[in-house]
DNA sequence: GCGACATATGTCAAGACGGACATATGTCAC
DNA sequence: GTGACATATGTCCGTCTTGACATATGTCGC
């Protein structure tokens, strides 16, 4: 968005910005959304490029489908512990969940 | 160890292995306890670093001293959820927290 | 020795998260 | 349209994680 846009917006009430700034979290919770956010993201790639449904993916993680959408969608009732398993059975490293976890996402 | 003494200590009926291997975890297994191990010794640094007691830091992260310590001890009812949060809350950035989680452990 | 402080360990009630299931939506091919 | 399949959404209930608290251990200086 443009700047001359932005301003029009604001001077109409409106407030410009990305849903952190909407929400006033602070820096920690920003980074924990986005780092669910980074994590879900990937694990939708990984899973799809590896050719598996949600139900089969959920199958080897011992969960069920509905979780898994719900893994993948950034859900709230959703840990980052069960991103992380999620995404280390569809063969990610350490590693590779740790660049999923830095990965830019706005 | 050298090899020489393993075998002879395999040969007496003992078995010769990290934690993981003892405990025949799998692979996404071991990955999330290094994972946690990684973590928490890299709270355990930052939150000294910071001059900080575990009283301290339980205070900002609105929890208690002696989870805390469960934290840093690596213990088996602690999260990694909370793990992170503890490491953001002393000031760690999204990569900081992607590089603790990737340290090596062993 | 004895306080004062930091850390460790155990327990427990309350709340968060999990898998399971039902159901809704979407998209194909036929 | 309809059947088959993938994904999304909502709810239920048992289990795991949590903060709080009590208590133990350890280490200082005095």
């Amino acid at each position: 968005m443009d700047v001359k846009k932005r301003k029009r917006l604001e001077a109409a009430g409106w407030t410009v910005g990305d849903a952190a700034a909407f929400l006033k979290l602070s820096p920690e919770e920003s980074a924990l959304v986005e780092m669910r956010l980074a994590l879900s993201r990937t694990l939708r790639e990984r899973r799809q490029a590896a050719g598996l449904t949600q139900t089969a993916l959920a199958k080897q993680l011992g969960s069920s489908q509905s979780r898994v959408a719900k893994l993948e969608g950034g859900d709230a009732s959703v840990s980052l512990e069960l991103l992380i398993r999620a995404l280390l059975s569809v063969g990610a490293s350490r590693k590779d969940v740790a660049h999923a976890l830095a990965r830019r996402v706005a």
